[in-house]
DNA sequence: TATTGTTATACTCTATAACTATA
DNA sequence: TATAGTTATAGAGTATAACAATA
């Protein structure tokens, strides 16, 4: 085995489990401390791709925020109870569900992003233009990692 | 305002929203998937926090993990009920919980630290030195944004 | 029969508020 | 009174299993 890969690859995973779930808890709390947004992260997620993928399917939704479809129909119930999403049966296949963001939700989702982005450039803004630019791409990186399988 | 580094410090952000749940998930996952472990991220963190820092107190934990007091006495609830951890009343300060991982508890830590790490290294193992480099870089940057604040 | 979605069930996470025990 | 922790309550995330509707 090649110890000196291993070694960082290692290293890696431990960074990993180490940070991810600080910043995760970050971004979690800081859309939540903000009044005009009240969004859950899966939340903000799914809003995102309904605004990227009008009359999206719930199977399509709950593939990219990357739940199941029981958990992401119940999150659907409570979007659409709060007048963010609209859900309607298509006409040409009534076994399918389309989605769409409502007046409203596109407006709750441009105020949660401006305020998460807020919040994190204000954390960030410490950085150099190099660490910056490590953060680019080392999320470049990650998300090949993990998208692609 | 400095309209270079706005944009890229926007992109960060932007970058951290899109990036940092997709991992996370993935983390999440993994561990839940691994038979012997079985713990959620919050539960592993205490766990490893008990495992660095015996007799530590409820606060200090819930401190470190990032929770609230209930939170953090519900999951101890759990962690007791399956024998991960031990709790007892301070004999000095009666106020005051100790605890610590039982046996038990340091094995099961010791199999999801391992499970885990395997199936990170698995997701990571396409990467090249180059590439490592950066991430453990980026994820040192992100710790100091995220932790002293 | 295969696919899409919903309901039911069961845990966990997380927060806030109210309470208890100890100092 | 102040501090440490627990209990109560509530909403959300997530998974699995069972079910309904449609094709």
């Amino acid at each position: 085995m090649e110890s000196d890969t291993a070694v960082t690859l290692e290293t890696c995973a431990g960074e990993l489990v180490e940070v991810i779930p600080l910043v995760m808890r970050s971004i979690r709390t800081e859309m939540r401390t903000v009044r005009a947004a009240d969004l859950t992260v899966p939340q903000l997620r799914a809003l995102i791709y309904l605004s990227n993928n009008p009359s999206a399917s719930l199977s399509e939704v709950a593939e990219h925020v990357g739940i199941g479809l029981p958990s992401m129909s119940k999150m659907i119930d409570t979007l659409v109870g709060r007048g963010l999403v609209n859900r309607r049966t298509s006409p040409t296949d009534r076994r399918y569900v389309m989605l769409a963001l409502t007046p409203t939700g596109s407006l709750s989702l441009e105020a949660a992003r401006l305020c998460t982005r807020e919040n994190l450039i204000g954390k960030l803004k410490g950085l150099n233009q190099e660490e910056q630019g490590v953060l680019i791409h080392a999320m470049n990186v990650l998300r090949q990692a993990f998208l692609t399988d």
